[in-house]
DNA sequence: GCCCTTGATTAGAGCGCTTCAACACTTTAT
DNA sequence: ATAAAGTGTTGAAGCGCTCTAATCAAGGGC
C-alpha cells in the first residue's frame, strides 16, 4: 500500500479511500491510485483490514458432512444470501464429528466471523454457551438439544415430527402395519423424527407395533439393520430409513436379498436430495425447502446483527414427495 | 490480551508465549496465564496473529461444485492432508461459473492463503498469471488450459484420456459400435476425455461413428441430447457420458423413454462417486482415487512452501468398474 | 481584501497480536 | 569472589490496513 502511495504520488490514506471507493476522491488521483495499484498488483491484505475495521463481513458455516447432498444445499443456499448482502462464508466441515465439529466452531470464532451458522450440528446447547454471547448464532437443520432456552441461538428447521407424521400416515393409508423406522442414531434430527414416527404410528392405531433400530446417516449405516430383519419371523412391509441416503442403502441391501420394493416391502427417506429423484430410484420422500432454509438462516443473522435480541425460531413445513418405492403392502 | 496480562500480572508478551505453547515460559506463569484466560473467555484473533506472524498456515481451496459428490471428496481428501501438516483450509465454492471462480481466487489471495488448490476449476492458464508467483498453487482433478506451461503450478489428475480410452474399449469389446460421448461442455476435463474416447474409437477401426454432443455436469444436462438422438434413425447401442451425474440424467430420461439399460443401450458414467456404486443404479464408471488426489495436492503444495521450484505433474491410473449399465448390444 | 465554507488530502494513532533484543536473575565454571 | 552462560521475562517495534481529526487549497459572500 505504501508502494502504492508513493508511484501515485498520494498518501496511503488516499489509497485505502480509493481501494473502498469512498466518493470524496477527485477522479484525478483516483485514476492515479488505480493505475498505481494495478501496475504494482496490488492486493489488499483483508486480514490487516479486518483487523482495523474491525469487522470482518464473514460468515462461519459448520456443517455436518459435506458429502450429503442435502447439506452441500443448503450451504449453498446461505452462501447465495450471504452473497447478496456482501457477506463472505468460511465453511468447515464437521464429518460426522462432534469433537471436529467443537473445534470447528472454536476456529471460527477466532476467526472474527460475525455470524455463525450451524448446519445439521451435532453440538448440543451447553457446547454453545459462551459462544453465543460472542456471535449470533442460528442452527441450521437440526435442532440442538437446549438450543431451545439459548435466547442467543436462532434456529431454522423443518418439522422433522411432523414429517415422519407425514411417512406414517402415508404408509398406514397403504394398509401398512409393521413400519419400521431406521433412525438417525446421534445425528441431530433423529429424535424428533423418531418422535414423530412414534406418534404417527398411535395415531393409526400401530402403537404396538412400533420398531426403531439405531441407523445412522449414510449407505453403510444400513446394511447390518436390513440383514437383521429379514432374518426376523414377522419382518416389516415398510421402512421408514432417517434420510436419503439412508434409504438407498436400505435399498440396495433389500435387493441384494432379493426382497423387491415396493412390492414386498415399501420405503421412504427424507430430505429429497436429487438421489431420491434418480428415477431409478424414484424414492418417496420428505422434502426439505433447503435452499429457503440457508436464506432464512442469514436473515436470521443479519437481524441479529441489526440488533434484534429475542430469538427467533422458523419450523418450515415438510411435504410428502411421492415416488416409486412404496404401495401397498404383499397381501 | 492485554486483560489476561493483567490479571496474571505478566507482560502481553509472556501471554503470548504461553498461547502458543512456547516451552521457555516457567510452569507456574503458565499455570497462571492459562488460568486468567479461561477465567476471562480469552480467544486469540486469528486475524491479529496472522497479520503479526507473516503467516496464515491456511490453504485456499476453490471447489467446482460442492454439490457433486466427486469434489466434495477431494476436499475431504485435501483437508485430511492440510489438518496433519496443521494448516486450515477455507473452501469456496466456484459454482460452476467462472467469473465467481474468478473473484473467490482473488479473495483467497487477499486472504493470504499460503496455499491454493483449484479443484475442477474452469480457470485458464491466463487466469493464474498473477496468483502463481504470489501463492503456490496446485490444480486438481482437471487441466487447466495453459497450466502446463506455467512453471508455477503444480497438476494432480486422473489420466482423463486414457480413462476414457478404457471406456470406449470395454464397450468396443462388448460388441458395441454407435457409442455416443455426451461431453462435459466447458468443464476443465472435458476436452481430454473427449480426446481419448476420439482415440478409443479410431483404435477400435469405430472412428467414423465418432459422436460427441454437448452435455454438462449434471443430470439435467443430459436431457435434451437424449431425445435428440432417440429421435434419429440410428441410435446409439452405448452412451458414454461425461460424468456420473450426467450418466444418471441419461438414465433416468432412457427410462422416461422405455429403452431399457443395458439390454437397449449401454451407459458408462465417469467418476465413480457412491451414486454409481447404488445397486439401483449399478453404474459402470471410471475411478478417481478422490482422496489420494487430495492429499497429493496437500504435498505438493507443502513441498512449494520448503522451497521446491520445478513444476510437478502426478498423472494418476484411472481404473474401469463394471457394474451393470453394460453389455452387449442388442441383436 | 477578509472570513467562512466546502471539498480534497494527509498525519498519525490504533486494531490485537508476535518477536527481537535487552534485561534481570540464577546457576555453573573458574 | 567473579565472569560466563543459561533462564525467564519484558518493552517496544512492527505486521498492513482504517479512520478521525487536522490541514490545506480554492471559491463565495460581504
Amino acid at each position: 500500500m505504501e508502494d502504492v502511495a508513493e508511484r501515485a504520488n498520494v498518501s496511503r490514506a488516499l489509497v485505502s479511500l480509493v481501494i473502498n471507493g469512498s466518493p470524496k476522491v477527485s477522479e484525478q488521483k483516483r485514476r492515479r491510485v488505480l493505475e498505481a495499484a494495478r501496475a504494482l498488483g496490488y492486493r489488499p491484505n483483508l486480514m490487516a483490514r479486518s483487523l482495523a475495521q474491525q469487522r470482518t463481513r464473514i460468515i462461519g458455516v459448520l456443517v455436518n458432512d459435506l458429502r450429503n447432498p442435502f447439506f452441500a444445499e443448503v450451504v449453498e443456499g446461505i452462501e447465495t444470501a450471504a452473497e447478496s448482502d456482501e457477506f463472505g462464508i468460511v465453511v468447515l466441515n464437521g464429518r460426522r464429528d462432534r469433537s471436529r465439529e467443537l473445534s470447528a466452531v472454536e476456529t471460527l470464532v477466532q476467526l472474527q466471523v460475525e455470524g455463525l451458522a450451524l448446519v445439521g450440528a451435532q453440538l448440543d446447547g451447553g457446547d454453545l454457551d459462551e459462544i453465543t454471547d460472542i456471535v449470533p448464532t442460528v442452527v441450521v437443520a437440526s435442532d440442538l438439544v437446549g438450543s431451545l432456552d439459548h435466547p442467543g441461538v436462532d434456529v431454522i428447521v423443518t418439522d422433522g415430527r411432523r414429517g415422519a407424521e407425514l411417512v406414517v400416515e402415508h404408509l398406514a393409508a397403504l394398509g401398512h402395519e409393521r413400519i419400521l423406522h431406521i433412525d438417525g442414531a446421534h445425528n441431530a434430527s433423529a429424535a424428533e423424527r423418531r418422535q414423530g414416527y412414534r406418534r404417527g404410528m398411535e395415531a393409526a392405531g400401530l402403537g404396538g407395533l412400533v420398531d426403531v433400530r439405531a441407523g445412522g446417516d449414510d449407505e453403510a449405516a444400513a446394511f447390518a439393520v436390513i440383514d437383521e430383519v429379514l432374518a426376523e419371523p414377522a419382518p416389516p412391509t415398510a421402512v421408514f430409513a432417517f434420510n436419503d441416503l439412508l434409504a438407498a442403502g436400505v435399498l440396495d441391501r433389500l435387493d441384494d436379498a432379493g426382497v423387491s420394493v415396493p412390492a414386498d416391502v415399501s420405503l421412504v427417506g427424507f430430505d429429497n436430495t436429487f438421489i431420491a429423484a434418480l428415477h431409478h430410484l424414484a424414492l418417496t420422500t420428505v422434502n426439505q425447502p433447503r435452499l429457503t432454509m440457508g436464506e432464512m438462516a442469514v436473515a436470521a443473522l443479519l437481524e441479529r446483527l441489526n440488533g434484534r435480541d429475542e430469538p427467533v425460531r422458523h419450523t418450515l413445513e415438510p411435504e410428502l414427495v411421492v415416488r416409486g418405492t412404496t404401495g401397498p403392502p404383499p397381501s
